[in-house]
DNA sequence: GGGGTTAACATTGTCGACAATCTACCTTTC
DNA sequence: GAAAGGTAGATTGTCGACAATGTTAACCCC
């Protein structure tokens, strides 16, 4: 139970245009490689340019937009190297989150809401997009139930990547039954407290995610 | 040999206002806590406070500032559980970064790379600021080898904090002897490309920074 | 004296305008 | 016809000014 008085957190300006950046970007509303135009954006936000230049350097700082000086901000294109840095970054991160999960957290307790997940998966069978989510919202639980806010930060970036990532393939992003199975086992593996399984599973995760995104 | 000729990247205005910042809270130039006051700060940059909010904005990204709504941004203030949090982020970073390198990089040359730190590390003997340094450079160096843009840039943030915890020590941050020889083993364990033991030492070796920082 | 109100101050938040730069197209010249 | 040069348009980079907000201290009332 938590008390209702709390400080009182608003956001500013720029961390609410960097929020709805992030989902516009992750959910392919700009493409990768296009040019974010300030005045078009500060326009359709209705802020003027100074606050969503201030969003869009967080964006950059975190990788998504790149700069080039004099030209403009761009979303960046996830060539097959960047697809497999960023997990190579999320298996770090999560890996990191697994293991503090199992070393000092109620890891029965994680393992159990993350089946309730991999259920819902299993109810949304067919549906590619559903299952995206669902598959996005499991691996963001694991790490927000890790409770460490650098991890949850740098994870956050990796997320909207994935994100990215799915978006562009759309319809080939399938196989919905067998990534239904490798959560599962995840969440078993966490379940229970085995450590070494929960590495080698994590691992062969993210390895088979690289293989469907690149080989295609 | 690299060429001469290769695209010229110019780093915008935020970009280098931030990596000033980042030196300057490093460097303790900025206290833990401290209000970064945006006209005083402008004047002496000798930019207006446009650039320098984009450049801020950056650092809040990060982690380095925390913003309150029209009160302005503050320098973090590492708390023993920041400590714990950070380091199980870098253990992650660096664990990540020795894992590609031992995978598909050349351990030997990281490795030897690295001893040569060491060794100036064992010849810097005495000289608390000296052996903090190539402590820090040890690892940039380490991560930087492991050739990965997203780690590279996630632990270029947890060194600005080590460095802030460093900085509030000073002279308490002694034993640099046994620091040395944490740091020879560990480039060893690179060089000869034990995974096992380069896990269990890098381990330790953070385990070992957390207990000497919060049990103060 | 404690609590509440008010006013002055300092700082941040936002905006519009201007300068600098780049791109693309057109013109000129050989 | 191809290359060099010039021009117009669009976009970003920067700045100064004003509005909004929060803080502090003095003052008044009970």
């Amino acid at each position: 139970m938590t008390s209702y008085i709390e400080p009182l957190a608003q956001e500013s300006t720029p961390s609410i245009i960097a929020d709805k950046l992030r989902k516009a970007i992750g959910h392919g509303e700009f493409k990768p490689g296009a040019q974010i135009v300030e005045a078009d954006l500060a326009r359709k936000l209705g802020v003027s340019r100074g606050p969503l230049r201030e969003g869009m350097q967080r964006l950059t700082q975190e990788g998504l937009l790149v700069s080039i000086r004099n030209r403009g901000l761009f979303v960046i294109d996830m060539t097959p190297q960047d697809i497999r840095d960023m997990y190579l970054a999320r298996e770090a991160i999560e890996r990191a989150a697994a293991f503090k999960i199992l070393r000092d957290g109620d890891f029965e307790t994680v393992g159990l809401a993350l089946l309730a997940i991999v259920d819902q998966m299993a109810a949304a069978d067919g549906d590619p997009a559903a299952v995206g989510e669902l598959d996005i919202a499991f691996h963001e639980l694991l790490v927000r139930l890790a409770d460490s806010p650098r991890l949850s930060r740098m994870h956050r970036t990796s997320m909207i990547e994935t994100r990215m990532c799915i978006h562009a393939l759309e319809e080939t992003y399938l196989a919905t039954d067998a990534r239904a199975i490798e959560h599962e086992r995840l969440a078993n593996a966490i379940r229970t407290g085995d450590v070494a399984r929960t590495d080698e599973l994590l691992s062969a995760h993210m390895d088979d995610a690289i293989e469907r995104l690149v080989s295609r």
